[in-house]
DNA sequence: CGGACGCCTTGACGGCCATCAAGCTTGCCC
DNA sequence: GGGCAAGCTTGATGGCCGTCAAGGCGTCCG
């Protein structure tokens, strides 16, 4: 991890440094560090010490848990611009909630948790702003809970496919998966056959076409409406 | 719904306000207001405007999802002196994430959106206190999707159990269920039958004594070596 | 005391989805 | 091209747990 050059205007268009002024953005890169990764690289354990949170450069990486079986729930998939591990910043030790491994090679900006904490002191429109995505994490884990707990699994698949389309997109959509598909299907909570055989009947169905990692929903309001 | 009158101390001894001034808790008592909720009313529904955040004061509040077929998961059970509903505080417009609705009656404080970030933008301790709630809400958000992912009914309702228990206790420990069995199933999301049925399975192991809605768990080191 | 109502339990059954085990396709390298 | 490996698909099977239906067991109230 080497120190981070001259990456303010990364941290000028980002949501949650916006705010900041430009010496305080200054003030936090000169803390911050760089860390490449390579693919399937192991980069932080459920529980490790976390003087860090994180926005992504380049690449991906997959935040998840493992039960004691060594099955695999992915609770995010990072991809480029989205910070992660935010929650670190109020913990007290402070620990990261998750194991992190690389999924694609890339590149990792390391941001101090000390640092920050002081600028936030300074900032409240910064500590708006990150109430705010804390705030949008809550409602997202919300629908989370309720999709695992109330929904069986084709509702959980259409719904995900639903959330790779904008809000607003109708009609004839074709979105790309963003990752192999045994990664989506620890996504979903379901099994790679599962989801394969979901696909397939969605297909049969002929409301979706899927070839390789690119999906066509051939209809996203009729699909919608097919989700149980 | 009518005006909070000294309620000062209440405040003073929760941890979301211990760190204001005493003249700010004055202002954000001016702006407060209670209602009082009878068992089984409805308090607000899932994307209702919400102009304010709540403190239970007295009796029991459900905190819920519903799925289209009408299916209920519990998201949390409140109890006195907790708060909930603090994102709304954050979102824009602020809308409630779940529906409420009264399970003992019991009284409410309702706590203005604006006042209280009026107030927050002066007070970076309590901006604080705050994010830490968040932080700690997340946590238990990300457990509880690990849990529903992964892991099956048995553990679950183990799960339960365990958490009602201090989490030093060991050996012998009886906890009283907080709420009607058909409640507590909703929140670990089984079917009244199969909680029956789990406790039962777990009472004819040995590893706990079910007497109505008291539980003694007979061992707690070995119910947490049972959970599957 | 008797009956009714809520709440919980118990039993029988079936469907969803995980598991296990082959096959298939694709890309890669010799 | 041939062979191998990784990722995905497909098939057969079984177990967990939800559904439906009935039965127990308190509590309240006439």
């Amino acid at each position: 991890m080497h120190a981070a050059g001259s990456l303010a205007p990364e941290l000028r268009h980002h949501y949650l440094f916006s705010a900041l002024s430009d010496a305080e953005r200054e003030r936090l890169l000169a803390s911050a560090g760089i860390r490449r990764f390579a693919e399937g690289e192991h980069l932080f354990s459920h529980g490790d010490a976390a003087p860090h949170f994180f926005l992504l450069r380049s690449g991906c990486v997959k935040l998840y848990r493992l039960s004691p079986e060594g099955d695999e729930k992915i609770m995010r998939l990072i991809r480029p611009s989205e910070t992660f591990a935010e929650s670190i910043l109020f913990m007290d030790p402070p620990r990261f909630p998750v194991h992190g491994d690389g999924v694609e090679a890339g590149e990792l900006l390391a941001l101090d948790r000390g640092t920050f904490l002081t600028i936030l002191q300074e900032s409240f429109p910064t500590c708006r702003a990150v109430m705010a995505q804390m705030t949008s994490r809550i409602q997202s884990h919300w629908d989370e809970i309720e999709t695992l707990a109330l929904q069986n699994s084709r509702y959980r698949v259409v719904h995900y496919l639903l959330g790779l389309t904008a809000s607003e997109a109708s009609g004839r959509v074709t979105v790309t998966l963003p990752a192999r598909k045994v990664l989506i299907a620890a996504h979903v909570a379901v099994t790679p056959e599962t989801l394969s055989r979901t696909l397939r009947a969605l297909s049969d169905e002929g409301l979706i076409e899927v070839a390789g990692d690119v999906v066509t929903i051939r209809d996203v309001g009729r699909l919608r409406g097919h989700m149980h």
